[in-house]
Parts: structure tokens; sequence; C-alpha cells
DNA sequence: CTCAATTTGAGACTTAATCTCAATTATAGA
DNA sequence: TCTATAATTGAGATTAAGTCTCAAATTGAG
């Protein structure tokens, strides 16, 4: 069921071996789902499949986001993470203390049809992000 | 001129000495404008300031992101570059081969003024960014 | 001009990401 | 089912990014 439209299968069907450890890696972000970085993917992919290896995480990661069914996104933090890639993603970052609340509406349907259009761009996801200062850090501002 | 809203000059208003290598950083950061990885700015900088360390270009990178002067993006790359913050910054990134482009029209004015009261965030800039397969890169998908 | 507090540079250090290549594995076809 | 081959992998070396420390230098208030 989940498998037809799983990570995993989509890798298959554009044409790439299904094997254990891409199917690690699919579980382990279709599973916890959001923010995980390559290392904590690594971790949790080694608990299914024990000799998954560091690089083999990062050409799974670089497949998925090539087929626009994971992206990257920036969270204040020195390591790159990914999010499963349905639709699009939304963030409040704190710059100060990095915090990252998420929040869904976002009507980009419209922009998206007039970007593909002009750059002639086959867009899969998008991010957006406004950046400030969360509750806690406002009142810390000398500015 | 530029003085009294240039980078360096809001670095002094938020109470933070006015030194050379800071200067240096943020006269790059206007100069050059956007995209800039921490690298580049070391490079660029140090022709002002030959002087000018690796990590007082990320001491002030992150006093200046906390101020809300300047953010980070990501950009299908290894390291974190910066953008001057006026207003939003809006992207369209190829996940194949990391061709960025640019674009202005986005009107998050009312998403701003609904999430800043519902999560009590004081926001001072954006960043929307879409990805998919440009120009190029489109032919050669199998998905 | 003086002096306390901030800021800096150099380089050591830590962590993230990439690369290489021999060994392994998936899968199409016999 | 078995085989051949092309894709994929793991281990670890390597490179690059980012952080940290502390003595020395600098800013700016008084």
């Amino acid at each position: 069921m989940s498998d037809l439209n799983g990570l995993a299968a989509r890798l298959k069907v554009a044409g790439y071996k299904l094997t254990a450890p891409r199917q690690a890696v699919a579980q382990v972000l279709e599973q916890e789902g959001l923010h995980l970085s390559p290392n904590e993917i690594l971790a949790r992919g080694r608990q299914i499949y024990p000799k998954l290896s560091r690089a083999t995480v990062y050409r799974t990661l670089d497949l998925l986001t090539e087929l626009g069914l994971i992206r990257p996104i920036y969270l204040h933090d020195a390591s790159q993470r990914y999010v499963t890639a349905q639709g699009g993603h939304h963030h409040l970052v704190c710059t100060d203390c990095g915090a990252a609340f998420e929040f869904e509406q976002c009507d980009a349907d419209q922009l998206v049809a007039t970007l593909s259009e002009r750059f002639c761009f086959e867009v899969h996801s998008h991010l957006l992000e406004f950046y400030g200062h969360c509750e806690i850090c406002k009142p810390n501002q000398l500015s």
C-alpha cells in the first residue's frame, strides 16, 4: 500500500535499483518525517540496515532530491536537513535561538504557474521561510 | 550617506564597536550583494583588510543575521550563503544542476501579518524558494 | 590620554561532506 | 533457476566547512 507511493518505490520507478540500503533510508525519512540531518538518517538507518554507510545516505538523499521527493531546508544549523517534499514547507525561524515553527497556509499555486512558464521550469516543491525574533528573544533585542 | 543605513553603521547603532574587520565584511556584502559564501566573503574582505580572519567573518555574519540585516539561504551547496535581507528573496533552484534564478514578485505581506500575530513573532524578512528542474535538466528526467 | 571591555587573528580542533575503488548486489535475460 | 553485467555499496581516506581558545590589539567612554 504505502509501497506504491513510497520513496523506495519511486526510486525503482525512476529506474534505480531497489536495494536494502536505499530502502532503509527511505523508511527512515517516511517514519520520522521532518527535519532530519544526514547524520540522524545514518544512525536511524543503521537500526534497520546495520552496514549502511554515510556515503550511501548522501547518495540516496541526492537522488531523492533530484526526483523532487525530498528537499533540503535551512534551520540555523551546521548541517543540511531534509524534509519530505509534499507540496510546500513553511517555517518561522528565529534568528537568535534557532527555534523553528511550522505553519500550513500558503497560496503559492498562482506564482508557481507564472514562474514555470516564465523560466521554463518544472517546479516540484517549495520552501517558504520567515525570519525574525521569537516571543522569547524579542525582548532581548537592542535594535 | 550610505553610511547612515549601511550594515556597519547598523552594527554601531546596535551597540557594537565599529572596527575595521567588521567594516570590511559589511562593505563586501553591500558591494557584491548576493549569494556569497563565508569563504568568498573572507577572500574579498582581505582585499580591503588583509589581516581579516575567518573567525571574524563568521562572527560578523552571525551578528548581522541576528540583527536581521542579512539572511542565510540554501543554494544546492555545501556551504551556507548569505544575502542582504531587504524584504524578501525569491529563488528558483534546480535540484539537478544547482542553477538558481531570481524573481521579484511575491505578496507575503498578508501572511506576515497573520503569522506575526499568531506566533508572537517579529518577522524581518523571508525566503521563498521553489525547487524543480530547469530547462536544461528537465529532458534528462526519467520520472 | 587612559583604561576597561570588547574584539581580533592565528591556528588548533571538530564536524560535515565528498571521493575512491575493490567487493557486493540487483535484475534482465537465457 | 542461473548467469552475466552494470549499478551500487562500504570503508576509510580526504577535503572542506565551521567552531573554539586565548593572548594581543583595538575601540570608545570618560
